[in-house]
RNA sequence: GAGCUCGUAGCUCAGUCGGUAGAGCAACGCACUUUUAAUGCGUGGGUCCUGGGUUCGAUUCCCAGCGAGCUCACCA
């Protein structure tokens, strides 16, 4: 910690220099210092090393909580064994009135009341109270007792001061209600927003459950390179850094998976991994640039193996975090314990069917899996839906894209010149079937132009998957069976060829885990690797690098084996309710803050090139 | 990357059909020995995100920029 802490609104300002972000601030910070100095006369510690509590708060609500008010106050007659406590906290509120006062403190995100009167604590001590803050942390001794209105209240004997708050507290009844304040300064939030504290706590039982279920499976944790010669395991762009004493370019990771399946080459018959992985893309509710992934293999398994597996940690996880495998996300109550198996093709069928059914008859019985199959049946089926769906929304229903020749139906009336917005805030039932046809109307154009420009079947059927029934999984689904093309690290299906043993399991609307039996061909996986070489110089800067050494460990012999990737981040969203990825990172990425001067000049600059 | 919305006191928010702004909390002073969003009286606190334009005058209108949220695209 340097001397500095706001360092906006002067463009020369020194470390060695306070700049406040406002006078008020400024003067704050002058009382305060003040006062630790009236504190210090008082003969405290103006910023003590330790704090000996007997108890923690919550500790001491549990155990008292419940207590009447007659067993701890008794009566003048009959005074009541006194029940001493030592505690510490943090004030969350203060009130005096006159000789005695409250306060409210705070630890564990537990609180617990105090009462601090002069006859108890002596001038000096209540000297020291008057000049306490919101946000000083005290300790105190003294004994139990329930206030009049029933609250129990520690009496305070003696009165420690502990650290001083220099800086104002947000507003004590909404606390900090700005998401980009609560993301900048988390410090704040966690502690005037005990949701989000909650939302953390939650998140640390996440993991540690998974680390049980793993553990009593005999799988051993460990830890491989986040930095990485060759950032593989996955279709992402990579962030790039570098060595300086090896002169050596590194990326950081994008998945662990090629050094775990080494791993299982050299015996480590079950591993997992819970760490980061980096993709340099963009920020959405959905994606922060680095993520926590779980990846796991286990040696001898195949990915039905891996299905049973995924069903049992999920549903063993929400029992352990919130003692009940149901959950609310999103307005959708879902069960994690009840799970449904489709393999894509019947999925894409299974939706289609259910839209021709409810909204849109016209677009006809769904592909048959000869038509899936063959990329000129299936183009000319896309064409014949497109125009269909279409001419559905009425001519000016996606403003995404200009027709494509005439309509060839009369439009649905309900469909007739919707606009998104105006449905979405009106008629729920309206936006989602908006929602629902605008996804086909999306996943055909994309297979269409797709395989308009010669792309494999699958890549084609992949993008109708994801457009199509991706967004609708609200319950548990696993997809499985999935086309080689968009697999390259997947072993094909012994009876078919054109399919790899793979699923990805979806809830509440988006992926959470991605699994497959492993390739163990090393000359097949070279042969991938070169496929996504050549991909690569084509363009596609997302493709696989060749990675010699990987393709040498599977030469030594992979064993049969299973393998998969769950997002933490988005498990913990699902288990906590939260509708962003970035309320459940601590610190998730943002753009750095500019203020004053500085942000002023670079405007400038910006407006002048 | 695109569209929409937002940016006013430390915090939570009003408001100004264009005449440089208010409340509550927080802060400061006084009163008050069972209050709890304590209360009562009083005081201080603002480059109304930044820059430019229009105007006699801009926090308000217009343009550009910055930051954020949401939606879409990319992705897990």
């Amino acid at each position: 910690m340097g001397l500095r802490i706001h360092c906006f609104r002067r463009k020369d300002c020194r470390v060695s220099e306070w700049v406040f972000e406002s006078e008020f601030e400024r003067n704050l910070f002058a009382l305060r210092q003040e006062k630790l100095e009236a504190i210090a006369g008082l003969g405290q510690s103006r910023f003590p090393n330790q704090y000996r509590a007997t108890q923690t708060i919550p500790q001491v609500r549990a155990q008292w909580g419940e207590v009447p008010a007659e067993a701890l106050n008794g009566t003048p007659e009959q005074p009541a064994p006194r029940i001493e406590v030592s505690l510490a906290g943090r004030i969350m509120a203060i009130r005096a009135q006159g000789k005695a006062g409250f306060a409210t403190l705070q630890q564990s995100g537990e609180r617990m009341q105090i009462y601090v009167r002069q006859d108890a604590v002596g001038e000096a001590g209540y000297s020291l109270y008057k000049l306490l803050d919101m946000g000083d942390h005290i300790g105190v001794t003294g004994y139990l007792f329930r206030t009049r209105t029933g609250e129990l209240t520690v009496h305070v004997e003696t009165l420690t001061f502990l650290s001083k708050a220099m800086l104002a507290l947000p507003e004590k009844y909404h606390g900090l209600a700005d998401v980009e304040l609560r993301y900048r300064q988390r410090y704040v939030d966690l502690f005037t927003n005990l949701d989000s504290r909650e939302v953390f706590v939650k998140r640390a039982k996440i993991l540690r459950a998974i680390r049980y279920f793993f553990d009593k499976r005999d799988y051993l944790e460990v830890e491989t390179p986040m930095m990485q010669p060759i950032a593989g395991g996955a279709a992402a762009r990579p962030f790039k850094t570098h060595h300086n004493a090896l002169d050596l370019d590194l990326y950081l990771r994008i998945a662990p998976e090629l050094y775990l399946k080494r791993l299982v080459v050299g015996g480590l018959d079950r591993v997992y991994e819970i760490n980061r992985n980096f993709r340099n893309e963009g920020v959405s509710t959905q994606h922060n640039p680095e993520f926590t992934m779980l990846e796991f293999y286990q040696a001898y398994a195949n990915y039905h193996d891996l299905m049973d597996l995924t069903e049992e940690l999920i549903a063993f996880v929400a029992k352990e975090v919130n003692g009940t495998t149901v959950v609310e996300f999103n307005g959708h109550t879902i069960d994690l314990a009840k799970w449904q198996r489709l393999t894509m093709r019947e999925a894409i069928r299974q939706h289609w069917q259910y839209v021709q059914k409810n909204l849109l008859e016209e677009i006809g019985p769904a592909p048959m899996y000869e038509e899936l199959s063959n990329a000129s049946s299936l183009l000319s089926r896309m064409k014949k839906a497109y125009k269909i769906i279409h001419a559905a929304f009425g001519p000016h229903g996606d403003p995404r894209r200009p027709s494509i020749g005439e309509p060839v139906l009369e439009p649905a009336e309900q469909y007739r010149r919707v606009d998104a917005n105006s449905i979405i805030e009106n008629d729920q039932d309206a936006a989602e079937r908006y929602r629902l046809l605008l996804n086909m109307h999306s996943g055909i154009q994309q297979a269409w132009d797709d395989l308009e420009a010669e792309k494999q079947v699958g890549i084609a059927i992949y993008h109708l998957f994801e457009f199509l029934v991706e967004p609708n999984l609200f319950q548990p689904t696993i997809i499985y069976d999935y086309p080689t093309e968009v697999s390259p690290l997947s072993k094909a299906k012994p009876d078919d060829p054109a399919h790899v043993e793979r699923f990805e399991f979806f809830i509440g609307g988006f992926e959470i885990g991605n699994a497959f039996s492993e390739l163990n061909d090393p000359v097949e996986q070279r042969k991938r690797f070169e496929q996504q070489l050549a991909a690569r110089e084509a363009g596609d800067d997302e493709a696989h690098q060749m990675d010699e050494d990987y393709v040498r460990a599977l030469s030594y012999g992979l064993p049969p084996t299973g393998g998969e990737g769950i997002g933490i981040d988005r498990l913990t969203m699902l288990l906590t309710g939260s509708r962003s990825i970035r309320d459940v990172i601590l610190f998730p990425l943002l753009r750095p803050e500019q203020h004053g001067e500085k942000h002023a000049e670079e405007a400038n600059d910006e407006a002048t090139k």
